[in-house]
DNA sequence: AAACTTGTTCACAAAATTGTAACAAATACC
DNA sequence: GGTATTTGTTACAATTTTGTGAACAAGTTT
């Protein structure tokens, strides 16, 4: 929470807290850098109007480095440039005065969304193959084919990596997970399940061999 | 999304995607088809002017099969007929160039329309089966069959997201309540159950287990 | 209070998957 | 051509996940 108004500051701390939300309060902007540097807030409350260094400054610095949700809090009357705040990468914004059950409810709400940003873009597509990650399902000819999580997570890697070639080692750690103690060549045994049920329209090969290096997924030609 | 231009497409995804929507993107018409097809979409953002198959086209598809919203987008200078349009089940349309700020509210303007639309079609209906929320009552076959409150609730939630899969975890999670502490595998015994009283009068069987993600309510093939 | 309904948990069986090893085929190199 | 290395394929065992039936608990109705 980020504003140099001693009363405003308390008053939502306060009521953050008692939602159970731990807050730290910064009250001049190059505090606030220096305080988002040294630990990784969840989310920042700023106002526009601060000493030595302004909302939008502050705003610009962090989106630098994180991509941290931002709340941005304006005093009525205070022109606010929506678009400029959206291109800055601000989530929110909250007019003052404003009602504490509202701004923890935005508060919330742009947490909630946070969570959930990760996840977006997830259908692949390419001609004749449509990957959807969150649906766990894909189409191979427009018919719908039944993979296993294993083979799935790694036709993902591979798709959202296009034409990159990745060694078995590579392909170990980015599926399986770090560090994975088993044998590289589990990748192939996976490699030729998923050729096998991508196959079945007569499609092309989309998984390519590099002899010596691994493996890449093949756009169309 | 349907969009050709890239640039524009990745400009409105950028604020979509701000105001917390998932967005996934199509570049022609017959990949819009393709996805429109896997994952239901909430709203569909149509461009006139596409590659392989028009904004018209695609639209006069869709409608065949759902009634998601669609919003066009056109051209200034580029002639719409606004009948025609209104005909094929377009919602709204916005034309080229437009402020994200104006599409951001159309959107939002649309989907609340169809939310209250759909709040009052409380009957869920597929082949062999419905599913009547306000009566709390289904057929299945056209016999009438009993259900229990969490059996129906369960049921409810898997056929109003048809196609996608949900975990043990988020079941309990949309159809327990947040946070439930209970033993996942609760949802196997209700799904067992289910699936017992559904397949009486010889149907398919609607709950599909997805193995190592959950289940998913399967329309017809 | 007894009978019944509903929801939950547990244990075990059944099914699907994943990893590994062995062998065959293909490729690069000399 | 011959050899070593790499990759494809297959079979099988180990592991994980799911289906099922029964038992138990909590709440409702009779």
């Amino acid at each position: 929470m980020v504003e140099d108004e001693e009363s405003v500051r308390d008053l939502v701390s306060m009521y953050l807290k008692k939602e159970g939300f731990r807050v730290e309060t910064a009250e001049d902007g190059e505090k606030a850098l220096t305080m988002a540097r040294s630990f990784a807030p969840d989310l920042i409350l700023l106002d526009l109007m601060l000493p030595k260094l302004d909302g939008w400054a502050v705003c610009r610095e962090i989106r630098k480095t994180t991509s941290v949700p931002i709340i941005m809090l304006t005093a009525r009357g205070e022109e606010f440039d929506r678009v400029l705040g959206l291109e800055l990468g601000a989530d929110d914004y909250i007019t003052k005065p404003f009602s504490p059950r509202e701004m923890v409810a935005r508060v919330k709400a742009v947490l909630r969304r946070a969570k959930l940003a990760g996840k977006q873009n997830t259908v692949l597509s390419y001609p004749g193959l449509l990957i959807d990650h969150s649906a766990s399902r894909v189409e191979a000819g427009g018919r719908e084919i039944q993979l296993t999580p294993k083979e799935f997570e790694l036709l993902w890697f591979l798709a959202s990596h296009p034409r990159r070639v990745y060694s078995r080692e590579q392909l170990l750690e980015n599926v399986w997970g770090y560090a994975y103690p088993g044998d590289p060549r589990t990748v192939d045994t996976h490699v030729k399940r998923l050729r096998e049920k991508l196959k079945n329209p007569g499609a092309k090969n989309y998984i390519v061999t590099v002899w010596g290096k691994g493996y890449r997924f093949e756009t169309a030609e």
